[in-house]
Parts: structure tokens; sequence; C-alpha cells
DNA sequence: GAGATTTGCGAGAACGTTCTCGCAAATCTT
DNA sequence: AAGATTTGCGAGAACGTTCTCGCAAATCTC
């Protein structure tokens, strides 16, 4: 034993060991200033044998930055947007040397403020955020002007001093009502997962999160551009809880003339609809069809595979981790929304009304 | 502008603006010592004001302790383990007043040594580590001697070293081989992914991490005990690869007599079957039969509902949780490997040869 | 070979807290 | 009312680094 406790040696041990002082043993190690080569291997060696290892919190401490991000995010893993999202931001970090603090809001905006504060308590370098709510940003908004680097994902906000990385949901949502249309349908649904449910029952709409909001106008526009206008019972502002959305899913299905496809806003609405249409049997694709916003390997998988709105999730993690070291590291950079594309992947989830206009349930009994 | 700098209020700017001493202050805000009830509202008035943010950095140095901990975990989402597991563990841990620092290993024990390494630079409190390897694990014996607080989560070492949370796999898989049994099925095809493929087809195997391992003897020891004799072209360990294990169900199903139930150890390979069925039209829980470990909201939703041996994982994490802040706030806690039971859900995926004998491919064509 | 420069290294401050200690003032004893 | 105790607060050390200085020795210059 060479220390008297047996606490984690520091750099002192580390150049008591070398028999040189503080400084140089820093320096040997750290590699920077002047310091003999022969020391360097001394010094080097004397770390080695007695099990050194640097403290980071004491060298941010002086070099006031931590190498470390804080993600707030929503950690919802049916939506596969959570586990992707981290993943590569993780690992987008890690290769940029940095660490990930991840913190989970479910949507709260409470606790999106609480874990925001711990996350800059513990100094980390920025912040990468999944804003909670539309309404509501005073606080990020304060973080933005006080300059701690902030990258908002997957929704962005109004105006454009916050610089966020979210996909084109319009576009995808849209493309995929002229592929439906394509194939013949005039009748269709849209559920739409929201926590603000009640406002639309009470027909006091708010602000939709922006990328709920996309899905919903590009939904809008594809059907304006058809010449269909959607009926106001086919709309369904649903709680994303499976018991409210299974129930939503019946209440589309039970009309007088249901949809032919139902588009669902994400992945939780999407497995109520497969729910509901297996307990009803009715097949997917043939009695009833379906197409969703992001892409999962079961919707790859299953018979029928699933058509779906594909995301770029890992870019988008890789660029929004990009974006913020690159404010981190040269402050003052210009705010930017940056939009990545999205991609309609046929599957066969949409039946051909074209081909079988038979299974239009319009003319079916 | 009460100073000079725009840099972020310190607690001896609150001192200053109190007109009291740093000690005071600190006392003050943090609620330990004597200090006057008037002071204390003095002094939480200027920090209030100032926009005094405490710096846990600083803290945590003082302290020794930084109130995080560390997760080495393997970001693979398509297995449904990371994205809840992270959850749970990012939840109850803040429950607790932690913050969770998370590294992606991606099964490779380079990236784990340097994962570990880095969160003790940034001095976590503790870890929670998914072990990539069974075979190698020196650095987490090392640690545990060290007295860092270490939990294993998902995979047990050997030994009675370390505390590890996992899941009974063995009597999941076993139950699963049962119940197929009882709805007739003799022919069992069993899909085993592991990183070490190789070595398995070379005939000389290595061991497997230790939840694999479970599931292959649950299912070994299951097979027994209902008189069967798996055979050994029915075995098939695979790279956790798309391509290559879609390129071992279809080896599985070309035999001559193809197994009329296929167990597969994880969801990718569950997966990997669904998506060769479908291509060659072959209805599950019909033309053939399928059962997996882990549950999972598509697994229930789709048609047919794929049976399953459900793992808590949700408990796991907070177990995990549990245990390693008891050994960080009172270190020398007796090592435990605490075993969590599996649940068999049975849903459509298993055809009953029973009631239906055609079904079995051995009488078909 | 004497002055100018470079090289190598140590002393000490700094980062922002907390905590121990000691001291003066206030309050309690009898 | 004088000693004993309590209360409130400030000075300064400590956590483990890095970095600025300055100083002596070594090397370079002509």
């Amino acid at each position: 034993m060479s220390t008297r406790k047996s606490a984690a040696p520091t750099i002192v041990d580390v150049a008591a060991k070398a028999g040189v002082s503080r400084a140089t043993a820093s320096r040997a190690l750290s590699g920077y200033g002047r310091v003999n080569s022969a020391t360097v291997e001394l010094v080097k060696k004397a770390a080695e044998d007695i099990g050194y290892r640097p403290n980071e919190l004491a060298r941010a401490m002086r070099a006031g930055r931590t190498k470390t991000i804080g993600l707030v995010i929503i950690a919802d893993f049916t939506n596969a947007f959570f586990d992707r999202a981290t993943k590569s931001i993780v690992d987008a970090a890690s290769a940029s040397g940095y660490q990930v603090l991840i913190t989970n809001t479910d949507e709260d905006i409470a606790a999106e403020r609480a874990a925001i504060e711990t996350l800059l308590e513990k100094q980390v370098d920025g912040l990468i955020v999944v804003p909670s709510s539309t309404a509501i940003n005073d606080h990020l908004d304060t973080l933005n002007r006080e300059g701690t680097p902030l990258v908002l994902i997957d929704r962005s906000l109004d105006g454009d001093a916050l610089t966020s990385v979210t996909t084109n949901d319009f576009t995808g949502t849209s493309a995929a009502v002229h592929h439906a249309f394509a194939l013949g349908h005039k009748r269709m649904g849209f559920l739409i997962a929201t926590a603000a449910v009640e406002r639309f029952q009470e027909n006091r709409p708010t602000r939709l999160i922006s990328s709920i909001e996309n899905r919903v106008e590009g939904f809008l526009q594809g059907a304006r551009e058809c010449g269909i206008k959607p009926r106001s019972q086919s709309w369904l502002y649903c709680q994303d809880d499976p018991r409210v959305s299974e129930s939503a899913v019946a209440s589309l299905l039970d009309q007088p003339k249901p949809p032919t496809v139902i588009f669902t806003s994400n992945n939780d609405m999407c497995l109520a609809v497969l729910k509901v249409a297996g307990n009803r049997q009715l097949v997917i694709g043939r009695d009833i069809s379906l197409v969703t916003v992001d892409d999962s390997q079961w919707a790859a998988a299953i018979v029928p595979g699933i058509t779906v709105v594909a995301r770029p999730v890992e870019q988008l993690g890789q660029i929004a981790v990009q974006k913020l070291i690159e404010e981190i590291q040269q402050p003052g950079q210009p705010a930017e929304k940056i939009v990545l594309p999205t991609e309609l992947v046929a599957r066969q989830s949409i039946a051909n009304l074209i081909l079988r206009p038979e299974l239009d349930s319009e003319f079916r009994e």
C-alpha cells in the first residue's frame, strides 16, 4: 500500500511515485507543455503501476466542460422512436468523445422542466430535447437566450430561435394518401394520438405537437389534392392508451360507411387497429386497409407487411448530435430547422380496390 | 449585470448579494448547520434573484459522490430489452435522485471495457452492466474486488461474487416445450442467436451467454421430460443478423422432416421466422408453429398472436437499481443472484395438432 | 566563453462547493 | 450579574485537476 488510505490514487500519488511534481505529472499524462520525453515515460509507467485513473470531474471543473450531453426524451418504446433515437445519439456522441446523461419526461412538461434543471446542475455541455409541449416552451427559450447549446428533435417549435431536427411527416403522409387513393380508396379514416384529446372532444382544439400536426396537415393536403373530403366522423383524436385507442378504432369501424383505409399517427394506434381487426376477424389489406407512420422490424416481417411512412430516425439522432457539438465547440451557430425526408414504404396492408372493387365494404353485405 | 463576466452565478455571488459569507450561503441553501432563519430567507431570495443554479460538479467533488449511475448496455432495439430496461432503470434511478449515464457496447467486449473505464473516470457511483461475454469478465471481477458498486442484468456470470438480476428463462422455455407437446408437437426446432456461431459450426462450442444458455437448457430439459429427442439438425446456432437468420430458418424448413414448431431464442429470430414463413405463404399457427422469448406489443396484436415466454423486464430494471443504490449507500452488501420468474403467454401461434393432426407436415403432400 | 535563448520543472492559484474550526455575540443559568 | 452555554457566522482547507508563472539549468549564438 503506497497511499495511507485505500482511496483511488490521484495524480499526486503518480507524481510521488515518479518523483516529480504534480504539474509535471499532469503535463506528462495529458501531453501538453514542455516535458522531457524520458520523464513522460517515467510518469506513464508510474501511473500504470499504481493503477491511476484520471478524475474527469476535477478535470471538467477546471476546464469548464464535462464532455457530457443531456438527453431529455419521452421513453415510450412502442413508438420505435425512443430506442432508435437513443441508440444513435449515444453512438454518435461516443464517437465524438461525449457521453449521454438520459432523462425521461413521459411527455410531462413539469418533468421536462425538472429534468433540464437537473442536467444543467450536472453541468452538461449541451442538451438534446424532445419537447413535450408546443404551447409551453418558455424554459427552452430562456435556455437558448442564456446560450446553452440546445437542439430539439422529433418536434419543432414556432419561431426561428431554436435549432431542431425533424422529419418531413407532411410529405410522407400526403404521399401515403395519394398511394391509397391510387389503389381506389376514397373513404379514409385518421386516428390521431394526442395527450390533449379532451380539448378536441370539447371542440376547443389546442396546438398539437408539430410532428403530429404535420401528419394531420399532410393527410388533409393529400386528401384535398385527390379531391376527397374527409368526413368529420372519420377523424379521431384519442389518448395514447391501448383501451382508449381500441375503442376509438371500434367506433371508426362501426360507422354506417366505415373508412376503407385507416391512417394511424403512430405505432400505438397501428397496433390498436391490428388488435381490433384481429378480434373481429377482419383481415388487414383485404377487409380493412392500414398505413402508419414509423417503420419497424415487425411491420416488415408480419403478413401482410404494413405500409408505412418511414422516418430516418438514426440519421436524425446523428445530425442532432453533430449540430449540438458544433454549437458546443463553437458557440453562436445560427439556429437551423433541419427537416429530413421521409419515405413511403409500400407493403401489402392497403387493399387494391381497383382490381378488387368488391372489397370496398360499402358494397358488401 | 451584477457579476463582471456573464458567467453563471456561483454561491459567491449569492453570498455577496445577500451580504453574508460563502459558508453561510451554503448552509442556508443546503439546510445544514446553524443559520438564523431570517438569514436563510435572505439568502434564498438572493439566490432566486440572480438565478443561482448549484454546480453539482463541485458538490460531487467535495462529497465524493455524483448521484450518477452508469449503464452499460447492448442497444439492440429489436429485442425489446434495451428500451424497456433503459426506461425502467432511468425512471427508478430518477425516483431515487440518481441520473443515468448510458453507454452502448453493441455486444463488443473491447467497447464494454472502454465504456466502463469512461464511466469510472466520470466518477459514477455505481454501474449496471449487461455483460457482453461469459468467457471474458476479469474486468468485472476487478471492479467488484475494488469495491465499485456493480449489478449485472439480463445475464449472470459463474461464481457467487457478482450481484445479478436475471429472469428464469429455463423454466419459461421448458414450460413452452411442455405446452407445445401438449398440443401434439414432437418435432421441435430451436433457432439460437449467438455471436460465436462459427465456434458451434466448427464443433468446438464456447460458452453461450447465460440467458441464452438457460433457454437452451430449458428447451432440452423440457424435451427430455416429454420424452422427445431433439435431432441435431433441428438445432441451429446463427448470427444475429437478418440475412443469416433467414437462411437458417429456410434450412430448418427444408429438412426432410421439418419441425412442426420453431422455438426462437429472441425476437430477431422470431421475426426471421415470420418473414420466411410469409414469403413461403406458410401460415403461422397452421403450417408452422412458433414460440419465442420476450413479449412485445406487436406479438400480442398481430394475427395470430405469438405465444411467448414473457420476462418481467421493467421489474428487472427496478430491482437492479434498488440493489445498486443499496450497495452505494451501504457498501458491503452480500452478492446476490436474483432470478425473476417468467411467464408463458399462450396465444395462437402454436397449432393444435391433436385436434387437427392433418397439420403435421410429416403427413402432408 | 559570455550573453541570449530554450528546455524542464516546481510553486501556487483556480474551478465551486462543503465542512471543520474558532470566535464573538446573544442567551441562559443560579 | 458573572460565568456557562448556545447561536450565528466567517476564515480557510479540502476535493483533483490544469495552467500560468517564474526560475534554474542546459543549450545555442557569434
